[in-house]
RNA sequence: GCGCCCGUAGCUCAGCUGGAUAGAGCAUCGGACUUCUAAUCCGAGGGUCAUAGGUUCGAAUCCUAUCGGGCGUGCCA
């Protein structure tokens, strides 16, 4: 990228400054390259005069005239500049901006992308709902938190398996079965009191309409236990079934379904115990097993075998990693909500007991949703049995805009997302107009086609040459950069930000520049630049799984 | 009590490893369709960056303390 280029222009520059003794031979510390919030102030600008000016014993302007007498000429630089208290400026070349242009055209939509992950081998896991009721909305944020960042670290070069983890052992699942079946024996007219913890979603009573619409009272005279267990198997696949539904309708397809009771039946948390215990971080006392979590930096041990013989769910989960590790992943990244976050700790200390280094486990913490309804807060618990689905939260607000939304703010801040509003807002979300500029580049380009300009007889990009096609065709330049900081740093945000801003300026560009005229030769270039931009947009859209329509 | 996250415009939030005059959307007000999509564009108002210190050429950003909010701190999952 430019900004490596132009870093490596300056540490050539300031060597050969310091051979001709201009600079004294001071230790060159990292050349870093920043976007001037100001567009007076160039392209790029850096900081290194500055940075350098105590330890040379200089004025930083002083520094930022030698460092600039000594660069050398580039063809994508046309002018350099010292500005402000020490800045080096950098004004590149139009001939730049068209070199990205052919980059676009090269490259189609995967301009942008990188090979930089090497095909490192990445496992992400998320949303692992319990497969006890339909998804509620915070599940919806993972989904498309998970899913688009897998295709942001795909997009660098990464090879990345989406991962579900089925919690579908232990407690939650026999209260599961044991409120289907209540629900059931009331049905049929029974009057049983319905379990004090049992879940009590509507949802709960659906299945066991449909169980005795299809088979009537043939359960009615089980075996209380036996009838339970019955139930819940099938309510459970059932369920199952109807998360990878509703997830199809996120745009979400995981990889991989990765059950806790295969772990408990093939004794795998057995043996992810006993090879801790044979690394000595297992000890017992009061009747049950404990982890040595303190040996690596943690408050206090956890219980991995309960008093009464049962496994914590900690255990299995540590079982699941070991599990992971064992697959052969690089790394492996959890997304967690942020009720889990005092978890991270002792889990990072499992890896390392089984013998890898923590940072190989990657948690990415996600605070939550709080669903509104009209300003009002909606409780969003399982049990309240009135929580909105995410099903009809994707219902209401459709699938672009229930993922854009989630991707829009920052993972780690809470998200409040207004049903009400959303719905109210629809031809004002940020995301249609996005869309917008897509639909309205592809009516442009089809009317361009009738008008017979094409883009197969070459194009004179040296034709776009006011400031609101260079302008366009700078943020086109970012793209490269905004990928590149997403994929690092785990942060979606930044992505749909950049979309709108790329629809902002493409929108200007419109009102200002006439894409068909007279002048062929200029229609034609314009054309092309358009042709880009829906490119790139395409790109970041799909990244986002956002559809790109053609027409709106 | 301790740990983590957070406090920026009326509202919802950006602000990257410290940089030049703190930004965007919504809302409010005022303009722009005889011409490729007005779901668009242009303009205006709106800020003690919670508070107080500190670090330095330079702080919304880093450090400390205080105030305020969220979450966690299970032999739950």
């Amino acid at each position: 990228m430019i900004n490596e280029r132009l870093a490596e222009m300056i540490r050539v520059a300031l060597l050969q400054a310091q051979r001709e003794e201009r600079l004294p031979t001071v230790e060159i510390p990292q050349i870093v390259l920043e976007r001037p919030r100001e567009k007076a102030h160039g392209d790029w600008a850096t900081n290194i005069a500055m940075v350098l000016a105590g330890k040379a014993k200089m004025p930083p302007r002083a520094v930022a005239q030698v460092i600039a007498d000594a660069l050398g000429d580039d063809k994508y630089i046309n002018k350099v500049e010292i500005a402000g208290p020490g800045f080096i400026n950098f004004y590149l070349s139009n001939e730049w901006l068209y070199e990205v242009l052919r980059d676009i055209d090269r490259e189609g939509e995967s301009f942008g992308h990188s090979t930089a992950g090497r095909g490192e081998r990445v496992q992400i896991e998320f949303v692992s709902a319990n497969p006890v009721g339909p998804m509620h909305v915070g599940h919806g944020r993972w989904a498309a938190v998970g899913d688009t960042l897998a295709n942001i670290l795909t997009a660098r070069g990464y090879d990345v398996e989406r991962e579900f983890y089925i919690n579908d052992f232990g407690n939650q699942m026999n209260i599961f079965g044991k409120s289907v079946a209540t629900r059931y024996v009331q049905l049929l007219g029974r009057d049983v009191p319905f379990p004090e913890d049992g879940y009590q979603g509507e949802y709960i009573r659906d299945i066991a309409r449909e169980i005795s619409a299809a088979e009537g009272d043939a359960y009615l005279d089980f075996a209380e236990s036996e009838r339970e267990s019955l139930f819940l198997e099938r309510s459970y696949k059932q369920v199952l079934e109807h998360l990878k539904v509703t997830l199809e309708k996120m745009g979400v397809v995981f990889d991989s379904w990765f059950s806790e009771r295969e772990l408990h039946a093939s004794s795998a948390v057995d043996e992810a115990i006993a090879g801790l215990r044979e690394s000595g971080y297992v000890y017992e006392e009061g009747g049950a097993v404990w982890f040595k979590a303190t040996a690596f930096g943690e408050e206090k041990d956890r219980v991995l075998i309960r008093a009464n013989g049962e496994p914590t769910y900690f255990a299995a989960d540590i079982a699941y990693h070991k599990n992971k590790l064992e697959r052969g992943f690089d790394r492996l990244i959890n997304i967690w909500g942020a009720d889990h976050h005092g978890y991270i700790g002792r889990m990072k200390a499992a890896v390392q007991a089984l013998g890898y280094p923590a940072d190989k486990l990657e948690i990415v913490i996600g605070q939550l949703v709080n669903l509104m309804r009209g300003g009002e807060p909606v409780r969003m618990s399982k049990r309240t049995g009135e929580m909105v689905t995410l099903d009809e939260l994707l219902e209401e607000v459709g699938r672009d805009a229930v993922r854009f939304f989630f991707l829009m703010r920052s993972t780690d801040s809470p998200l409040d997302f207004d049903i009400e509003l959303a719905k109210e807002q629809s031809n004002e979300n940020p995301v249609y107009y996005v869309q917008y500029a897509h639909a309205r580049i592809s009516s442009i380009v089809r009317f361009a086609e009738a008008e017979n300009i094409d883009l197969s007889g070459g194009i004179d990009y040296r034709r776009l040459e006011t400031e609101p096609e260079l302008d366009l065709i700078r943020k086109l330049a970012e793209w490269p950069e905004v990928l590149e900081r997403a994929a690092r740093q785990r942060a979606l945000h930044p992505l749909t930000a950049y979309a709108q801003e790329l629809a902002a300026v493409f929108h200007f560009f419109y009102t200002k520049c006439r894409v068909v005229t007279d002048d062929k030769e200029l229609s034609t270039a314009r054309m092309a630049l358009c042709d880009a931009t829906r490119t790139v947009l395409r790109g970041v859209l799909t990244v986002l799984g956002v559809a790109a329509p053609e027409r709106m």
